[in-house]
DNA sequence: CTGTGGTCCTGTATGC
DNA sequence: TGCATACAGGACCACA
């Protein structure tokens, strides 16, 4: 499933692809992705065609692609969504649900199996879209103020890993790599947020920035068939930690299983030996 | 306001 | 074999 790194990933594939294209048409597949449109489907397509694409933008997970008269198309790839780029004689992908025609006779394709993700006009919102004024700055964000997360984040007293996971104190973590920084920095993932010092946060912090770095600078991880660049081609940063270890894997830290645990309709993957709670 | 848990989706894996 | 169920999970929303 797509997380920040595999995002920015197909963000630069895009980049290389679409700015100075024009839409010359659009086509809906199906109607769920297309989110938010006061008309539908058909206004989408509509609001779409014409326009010229500028740089794609990126915060945490959501993706934006501007338009050169300051709208833009905002994309979220949920957990199983891609942008693919074809030629538009080619056979469609399965889940093939939003065709994109470009000027220079490429079809941008928007493909979810499972149709987490989608798509949006937003209007004013090449800067910033409004769907995303809430979304924190992620880790790689040049202008991200990490004492200024580890503060918000000491103010609550949930669960530190439901903390990692909000994307309005920081954006980009997903469970796995929320369960990978845990691991590194050694905190157990229940932990009240509050009761954890500045400088685990700090390690926490790094932990899953120094992982999502290497992620990207690997193409994007490979979990499954789900996540590949816009070139169909999955990212090869393949991990072994505990997120990726199945449940009752011996912890690489020596040779205590590692435990899965429900976490709010998903699960949590730690290790019961240096991960202690406290 | 804060914190929590349910819901949307479909394909794959597992269990009886 | 075939059917049913569990599970994966990001973001959002309703509710206490």
């Amino acid at each position: 499933m797509p997380e920040l790194p595999e995002v920015e990933v197909v963000r630069r594939g895009l980049a290389a692809a679409i700015v100075g294209r024009s839409v010359t048409d659009v086509t809906v597949l199906h109607p769920r992705p297309v989110r938010a449109h006061p008309d539908g489907p058909t206004g989408f397509v509509t609001s779409l065609t014409g326009r010229t694409f500028d740089v794609p933008a990126r915060r945490g997970k959501f993706l934006w692609m501007p338009f050169r008269d300051g709208d833009a198309l905002l994309a979220h790839l949920g957990m199983s969504g891609q942008f693919r780029l074809d030629a538009p004689a080619a056979p469609l992908q399965r889940h093939a649900r939003v065709l994109i025609d470009l000027d220079d006779d490429v079809q941008l394709r928007f493909v979810d199996q499972r149709m987490f993700g989608g798509l949006s006009l937003a209007p004013g919102g090449a800067e910033l879209p409004v769907q995303v004024t809430h979304i924190a700055r992620d880790l790689l964000d040049p202008e991200v103020d990490l004492a200024g997360v580890v503060r918000r984040i000491k103010a609550k007293r949930s669960a530190i890993k439901r903390v990692l996971l909000d994307q309005r104190v920081v954006s980009g973590i997903g469970n796995i790599y929320a369960d990978e920084a845990l691991w590194v920095a050694r905190v157990h993932p229940e932990t009240p947020a509050d009761r954890l010092s500045t400088h685990t946060l700090g390690a926490l912090l790094r932990a899953a920035r120094d992982v999502m770095e290497a992620a990207l600078a690997q193409g994007g991880t490979s979990f499954d068939a789900l996540y590949v660049n816009v070139n169909g081609e999955s990212g090869y940063f393949f991990r072994d930690d505990p997120a990726s270890a199945g449940n009752g894997a011996p912890c690489e830290r020596g040779a205590t299983p590692i435990r899965r645990v429900a976490f709010t309709n998903r699960s949590s993957h730690f290790c019961p030996g240096c991960q202690r709670r406290r």
